[in-house]
DNA sequence: ATCTAGGGTGAATGCGCTTTCAGAAGAGGG
DNA sequence: CCCTCTTCTGAAAGCGCATTCACCCTAGAT
């Protein structure tokens, strides 16, 4: 810049008003000075500049190392699938990525690992004017420390650090109401409910709906999930579906799994012990994903807007950066039934 | 970080080192640091140590404002797919994000627009270590200035810079087997080529293949292609086919589309019309998006290893950090024909 | 010809951190 | 008890830019 200053003759504080605010310097000033700047190779450094005005123009983005372990599983089974799916992730960043482009901003974005103190979110918190957060994605007191100096959305997580805004989708009304069809719709009673594992709060708010529907429908309503997987993938599910069917007692009518990748593996589990769905039996998920559009039956399942998950993180924090003073912001997207053949439907 | 040593009785000195070195500090003096930092809400600030350090640790991807027409008119016909299917772009900034993590940097995206003099490069470029640019996306002079300052390596474009790295997918090789599968093993003769704008390399480089297969062929060796599309899109594709039917003098044998967009297209228009594929006429495309798998017949196309594209960037902007004399590397990237049913084979 | 605005421009300061370069504080050795 | 060798730590000088604040010049007004 000093270089650029010198060979056009003007200070250096001339070259910045070029850049920033060019209608306060003459036209033939300018245009000396951008000639020289292109000259030298000028190229302004961001870093300087965010030091100087304390702000960056970019929003970031935290994940997950292994945002979606099934897809994973999946993309190995089936190279097609890897490169045409896409990842729970790579729709949050789609999303935030057209949010940011419109309100001007650049996204940064890195996925969480282990690594020296504080790790990945030092590097990201350090270089943006706010960011979003995957849930357990960044520990806890490390948001809690950041979140005092910048604005910070927890995307699908529970809120830990009250105040911070955070962004949810109707887990709980969607499961709610996929039950609600079951029962008044199709007319079942026996249901049962496969959910994750406990600490996942996205299972635990479906299941949480699940009961709803069970309470407002006047059935039994029970305490804990029939059953709860471990790592919420096909197998869990076809091990799960199997064991439901092995069970003492009338066999259900209905399963309803806390995901897709679940019920996928239910259906093939099911077809292998030659029980038809829906006739003998229906199979629901939740989340919507591409598999369960094309699985035989396809899936009546729930599906979560997970992009405009990332375009709402980002007009939350640009928002706040606008106003920081607001009152925390605490959003529940909603989420829409799909009704497919595999509850009886279509 | 001044109140942190002030309020840990060290200097900001010793902050620092706490942070880069943490070794060089001893344990008693580090705990106590890091202590304060926590209590004060201590955030490194990214754009002051990189002014220092003359390093950021971000690596940048500018690409194009609508990296795929195609795909975004795809998502507009059925929404459903608008979730699933990954775009261009979202494969090259899944492959670079991986890569980019291996290595330790975050990622910086920005899709370019019009806006202010230099735009979005200018944003990237200044708080980046080095970048990858998608064809097409900044202007040629603009880049020249900036990679004299930081790598900067092309993906998937022409090398106008000479002194740019740059990586492609072998277009020609791949379109060059395409038609030698044709010609050779399927016996046709009559191949008509469908290519795209004259400015589009990829396209370009296809047709050079295709040319290249009727030469080893001892075939007559087209100077231009039959006919060219504006937009390579479905819509075009289909057209493209009409127009090749009603072409006077015998019909073609077979129909190769310089991508999938097109020939998938020219599927639907050729079913409309009666002409059964591949038994009156074989179709191929290339690129090997979901879609192609999925049309009925499935379209016999090239599969290019987009996601390699992103990987392989950040792979030669490290190596270039790391020794930035090196001369120049131009890549090219293997491709894959895959036969399908719209050939005649499977 | 003198005065008054204002637009243009320059000097100087500081943003928060890294990085020598020295100096201070212990640790042994003689 | 003094001297040398390590370890640690502090002082200070920038990194490249934005931003007052003051100043200068040119018009238009008087």
């Amino acid at each position: 810049m000093y270089d650029v200053a010198e060979r056009s003759g003007v200070s250096i504080a001339t070259v910045s008003r070029v850049y920033r605010t060019p209608d306060s310097v003459r036209a033939q000033t300018r245009e000396r000075v951008l000639e020289a700047a292109r000259q030298l190779g000028y190229v302004p450094s961001g870093n300087a500049r965010g030091l100087a005005s304390r702000t960056t123009g970019v929003l970031g983005l935290c994940f997950p190392d292994m945002a979606d372990p099934d897809a994973e599983a999946d993309a190995e089974a089936d190279s097609d699938a890897d490169d045409a799916v896409m990842l729970y992730s790579d729709q949050i960043i789609r999303g935030m990525e057209r949010a940011a482009r419109r309100h001007g901003y650049a996204l940064l974005i890195a996925a969480s690992m282990e690594d020296g103190p504080e790790s990945v979110v030092a590097k990201v918190a350090g270089r943006v004017d706010g960011f979003a957060v995957l849930a357990r994605t960044v520990p806890t007191e490390d948001l809690e420390v950041i979140s005092r100096r910048l604005p910070v959305v927890m995307i699908a997580g529970p809120r830990e650090i009250d105040h911070l805004d955070h962004i949810v989708v109707a887990n709980a009304d969607g499961e709610r109401e996929l039950a609600r069809h079951l029962i008044e719709d199709h007319g079942l009673r026996r249901l049962a409910f496969v959910g994750g594992e406990v600490e996942s709060p996205d299972a635990e708010a479906r299941f949480l709906g699940f009961r709803q529907a069970c309470r407002d429908a006047g059935l039994p309503v029970p305490d804990a999930p029939d059953l709860r997987a471990e790592m919420m993938t096909q197998a869990e599910g076809a091990r799960a579906a199997e064991a439901l069917l092995d069970r003492a007692g009338e066999r259900p009518e209905g399963m309803l799994f806390a995901n897709d990748q679940m019920a996928v593996g239910a259906l093939r589990a099911l077809e292998r012990r030659g029980v038809r769905v829906p006739e003998d039996i229906a199979v629901t998920g939740f989340d919507g994903i591409p598999l369960s559009r094309i699985v035989q039956p396809p899936l009546t399942t729930v599906r979560q807007p997970i992009r405009r998950l990332g375009e709402q993180a980002v007009e939350l924090l640009v928002q706040r950066l606008g106003n920081s003073g607001a009152e925390p912001v605490s959003l529940m997207l909603p989420v829409s039934l799909i009704r497919r053949a595999s509850c009886g439907c279509g």
